[in-house]
DNA sequence: CATGAATGAGACTTCATTCAT
DNA sequence: TATGAATGAAGTCTCATTCAT
């Protein structure tokens, strides 16, 4: 599935690498280019350069830029919902911590990694690429929203947070989370330093004020 | 701002001389447009089409594709600052309502017109042009952020507000704006009933959450 | 037929000029533009500029570029000839001092004047124009020619010449205006100043030599 | 200089690749096209279809259609002179032989040659591509200019010419030959019989006069 | 007559895709 | 399997020409 970032063996040299990494690398390569700099605007020969292959190469592994581009979201976005998901199931302690623990996680896991560009991509493109959209949604937006609805669901069954209607609470938690990919991937090369972001305190900061507000009074 | 598409005679002459209408009329098309199906993927000649002029009469008015999307950007988003600010220094009642009053003039202003198309818009495509994310930069992000942080810091020094990091803490309302934007023009259209975000009770949910956190505790 | 370059009143205000004149200045600016620029690359909204009139005035008088252009030709180019064979036919002197006078008489009522453009033009746009350049046979090529064989002729009937093959022999005289005026209107804005050219110089030196050359060996 | 169309097998394969004929094969068609209806008259596709290729190819070897003529009038003319320096500065023989020999040579090698229209080219178009024309100064006039001066200096020098203002002198020369590919190209087509030039017979004229009017008086 | 806004055919150029090697 | 030269559909932009005012 999905081709971890690093853990190439950096002696292997570039052209004796195993035709099985190829779509991986290629996958990479367009995922940093379609982020970087939109669909349209990257062009496949770019990608086979940056995934060192020639751009007929490229087309023997996928039949065309859609295809490719289809493949990248498909590809980064896959399956990484379940093993969360036992995770937090299994956490011990309140739910603040769990709630602060999912957050971090997330950001070391998927925000601060180039898979977070998946979601700018997303957006960008979903009115041009709408069966991309409806896969994120299943694939991302919907588990995403059930695995932080349990976990507010765990909290109010705990006595933790206060009742509260569960199914716009959620976004209190996404919206931060989108909101920090959309600023990573588009203005931060364009804002001045007054105006960066600095997503560890972001989030902190976030959870504190949205936790503040969904603990019970009398805590 | 652009000027609405005035009464058109029905009968429709062919080649009408509207030079003070077309580019405002040029322009609304554009926006539809590009927030539709993105800046690359719209072409000069359907904006034309739209604005119900030749692909030729657009050239007269905006001398390239890049330059009709600086202005869509530019005439869009032009100056209601002022204004707004204006409007926020003269309220009277307290934090909370204005906090509310706020986040509904935005929605009513902004929000559901098809000027939040841009904030969309300049996401996607601020790699392609820096130019424009940097002028966005200035004319929208840094006076709506700066709007925003005189809100909270009246709250702060009418005793409504606890103290916070104000640097942060206008994210708390901007995230939610922002995510609002993105998934209405990115994912509505592609997610199941059960998926829909309702703008209102969204930007209520999130409003009270907030505010529930950024209240003094002993109210 | 030919709008001689200055003898405006000076006086006159450009928009309150006479309708008659605007032909002949739209075939004025149109000359100066069509030889500095060539057929091609000259706007038509250029030259009417340049006539002081819009666009829509110069297709009121001429039909189209190509029409435009060939009165630039026929207009520019319109019957001299017959004036300078008079001229010439009633020359007194011999006949040294006969050509010395028809090359310097070319040079200042063509060679050095804006009408010079035209050989340039005509040789830079014959093969677009096969009419144009029919023409300018027809109408300056051979009548100027049949003028140097005349005076050539002339030297030869009075003794003062060799005898010599009076159809080529035309051409020594020819070619040195021929050569002048394409060195000045394609080669002059980009030499250097050691390789410029001072037509008087190049004219005296010229026909100095082609007259040694052509006089009987015992003078 | 570029290669002359190889020797095709007649079965003519659809897309072969011949990387290294492609660019001499387009120039020589741009060359015959540009010098047949000029630059701006030139459609690409044209060049393209004459070099036996599709449009595509012709803009993976030239980055535009500008680049396209440059590569033309350079590969055209490229350095021919010290070659020929070489062959002048050997000749054994009178002057009087040696300017014959150099201009029948410059016919043959340059003037009936498809090489010569670039000098109707280049004085076509020298104001709408400066850089071109100044190419050409240094690269063709120049050197050309400095070749005949040569050679008269050594007629001079040898006491077969007489003492002449050698800075026009050379224009001489020139201006036959300048006459001769204009008229080439811009007149023959559209001249009557009657007016047609023998290119052998106009130089062979033009030098005995000049040379007749150079010689030493007691010759 | 004069204007200049509007038109649309046409040209250059790009780039995803194909295919001979 | 890999390459990269070749293709051609598609898109931006220009500008001669038209025509309502």
């Amino acid at each position: 599935m999905h081709t971890p970032t690093p853990s190439l063996p950096p002696e292997a040299p570039r052209r004796a690498r195993r035709k099985e990494a190829r779509p991986g690398e290629l996958i990479e390569a367009a995922l940093a280019l379609f982020v970087e700099k939109g669909f349209a605007a990257t062009r496949v020969e770019e990608v086979a350069a940056r995934a060192g292959v020639s751009k007929g190469t490229l087309f023997l592994y996928f039949p065309s830029k859609e295809d490719l581009f289809k493949a990248v979201v498909r590809d980064t976005v896959a399956g990484r919902f379940p093993e969360w998901a036992d995770e937090l199931a299994e956490f011990q302690g309140d739910s603040v911590e769990l709630v602060r623990y999912a957050m971090h996680t997330w950001w070391e896991r998927v925000g601060m990694t180039p898979a977070s560009g998946i979601t700018k991509l997303v957006m960008a493109e979903a009115s041009t690429f709408p069966e991309i959209a409806s896969f994120y949604q299943n694939e991302v937006v919907a588990p995403g929203h059930d695995l932080i609805r349990r976990i507010l669901q765990r909290g109010i069954d705990r006595g933790e947070f206060r009742e509260m209607p569960l199914d716009y609470a959620v976004y209190s938690l996404i919206a931060p989370m989108i909101f920090l990919l959309m600023w990573k991937h588009a203005m931060t090369p364009c804002a001045p330093p007054s105006q960066q972001i600095d997503p560890l305190t972001f989030i902190d900061t976030q959870v504190d004020l949205i936790l503040s507000g969904m603990l019970k009074r009398n805590q």
